[in-house]
RNA sequence: CGGGGUGUAGCGCAGCCUGGUAGCGCGCUACGUUCGGGACGUAGAGGUCGUGGGUUCGAAUCCCGCCACCCCGACCA
């Protein structure tokens, strides 16, 4: 048990930051609060940005890059945008170093100082305003449906690998519309987007709906979430979308002349996931052995292990398997044939399972015998001796089974750990145990921060699917029209 | 930014209190035996003890500064 890792009841943080460590996916770097993403969780990575962005081309939207630095002014002309974001920005201030007089290196030249500092992007929003104005002039130009995929800095005081990092790698959608309506119906449509990959890749359940005035994005007139709840009780968001109404329009002079020739200022929209995702998927299925992985972002979907005593045996094992392999491959399925001597077969098991290979196959002499192969699951951990014939067609059922199987399993975790609370008491009773709370809120900020201050919870959406209900705030005494969404949140 | 902890071989740690030849396990290399749930033997390689100063005949060990990382809080995707 060379590579075991901490338990998640033992230490949940120790077992997360442990399990990323040992399963490859990335590592601490020598930049504070920035991280090295390692090839195997690269993989993930570039697996999510796959499906999303054809989900991206499929709504009709484009790729395009905007530049990393942004002018401070760029950064004041929105307010609420720059209010937000301010606290958390690195800034460029010189063009060029040169060595030390007395030898000790290099230092910054304090003659090359930047006439107008640059702030290294925590978001484009400005910078894509900026030059939006000049593509845009009439409603032909409309709308504008673009994306990038790109990196941002946001210098947070306290960093967690995947779900806040100092650099972290997203893609933001920024787009520009003729109508409110039009504008506001892209919005829900990437939310959906999101949730749709959400649910049916990442097999992650998640909440939809809209964000409190507190928790709204800096410079957005509604901000629409998506929200996951992690094993150990804590909520997560995952996605978000905004409507930006004409706030950069205006902040920016982004203005178009309509089929009635009227000037008018264009709608916008802005939305984006990040690799903080990562940590979603790794925090939300996983378990004590290690990962686990949906199958349809597995960078390995099943792995082969040959169990063989010398060359002879491997040879006979190899003639029948590598055809197998590819078999699989042409069936669209990403195998690894694993017949490397550096471990024994026990070994393997412990290491795939760690790293959340969906299906494993050994075959051994017995199996190459009776033609059968030993076929396991990780997501359950159990495994079945087959035939050997007609396997892809049953991989290929396994591994949507497993897929089906672990967004079930989310699922019911969810569901199990949602509650309905109606009084102060509860509230605070239950929010120590963790999960999603649903109870009445009066509607005021003063509320939603005195309940944070108080329980450490935060409204994480007030859901669209919201049924109206006449209710009394448990904090506040106040009526309420509905129920909205507390926890505790990363 | 506050509170706590840790920095010694690639990884995990002991040694520090009480200064005196730098150690253990895993991993790594070679060879042999093994191989159906994290194998074993033999022989090896590998460390300016985070960093800068100080005390001392002598510092991983004592003192002061700095840096980094982790955990817990306040801010945030």
């Amino acid at each position: 048990m060379a590579k075991a890792i901490p338990s998640r009841s033992e230490n949940y943080s120790e077992w997360y930051n442990e399990l990323i460590k040992k399963a490859n996916l990335a590592e601490n770097s020598a930049v504070r609060g920035c991280m090295v993403i390692k090839p195997y969780g690269f993989a993930i990575w570039e697996k999510m940005q796959r499906a999303l962005d054809d989900m991206f081309k499929e709504t009709g939207h484009e790729n395009a890059y905007f530049p990393l630095f942004i002018p401070k002014s760029f950064l004041s002309k929105e307010a609420s945008h720059v209010e937000g974001f301010a606290k958390e920005c690195a800034v460029v201030t010189h063009y060029r170093l040169k060595n030390a007089e007395d030898g000790s290196g290099v230092i910054v030249d304090p003659d090359a100082k930047l006439e107008e500092e640059l702030i290294v992007r925590p978001t484009s929003e400005t910078v894509i305003w900026s030059t939006y104005k000049n593509w845009i002039q009439s409603y032909r130009d409309l709308p504008l449906l673009i994306n990038q995929w790109a990196n941002v800095v946001r210098w947070e005081m306290r960093t967690r690998i995947f779900l806040r990092t100092t650099e972290f790698l997203w893609q933001e959608g920024h787009t520009a519309h003729a109508t409110e309506a039009e504008a506001e119906a892209e919005t829900r449509q990437m939310l959906d987007v999101y949730a749709t990959f959400a649910e049916e890749w990442m097999a992650l359940p998640v909440l939809r709906g809209h964000k409190t005035a507190n928790e709204r994005f800096a410079g957005a007139v509604d901000t629409q979430c998506i929200e996951a709840l992690m094993q150990d009780g804590k909520a997560l968001q995952a996605g978000t979308s905004h409507f930006l109404g004409q706030n950069f329009a205006k902040a920016f002079d982004v203005q178009f002349l309509s089929k009635e020739n009227k000037l008018d200022y264009v709608w916008g929209t802005s939305w984006g996931v990040s690799t903080r995702l990562m940590g979603a998927l790794i925090m939300a299925h996983s378990d004590d052995a290690g990962l686990v992985l949906p199958p349809k972002l597995a960078p390995i979907q099943v792995v082969i292990v040959p169990i063989y005593r010398n060359d002879e045996q491997l040879d006979a094992l190899s003639e029948k398997l590598k055809p197998l392999v590819a078999e699989l491959r042409k069936a669209g399925i990403s195998v690894k044939y694993d017949d490397s001597d550096a471990n024994k077969p026990g070994w393997k098991f412990a290491e795939y399972e760690l790293r959340g290979v969906p299906v494993r196959l050994a075959m051994g002499g017995r199996d190459l015998e009776n033609g059968t192969v030993e076929l396991a699951r990780r997501d359950l951990k159990t495994k079945e001796t087959v035939p050997f014939d007609g396997l892809t067609e049953r991989i290929k059922t396994l591994l949507d089974d497993i897929q089906q199987t672990i967004y079930e399993r989310a699922k019911a975790f969810r569901a199990d750990n949602t509650f309905r609370v109606d009084t102060k008491e509860e509230f605070e009773e239950q929010i120590e145990k963790g999960g999603f709370l649903l109870a009445h809120w009066d509607g005021t900020s003063e509320t939603e921060e005195a309940i944070k201050e108080a329980t450490k919870a935060t409204i994480r959406c007030i859901p669209f699917d919201q049924e109206p209900e006449a209710g009394t705030d448990p904090f506040s005494g106040k009526p309420s029209q509905g129920r909205v969404v507390f926890a505790r949140a990363y």
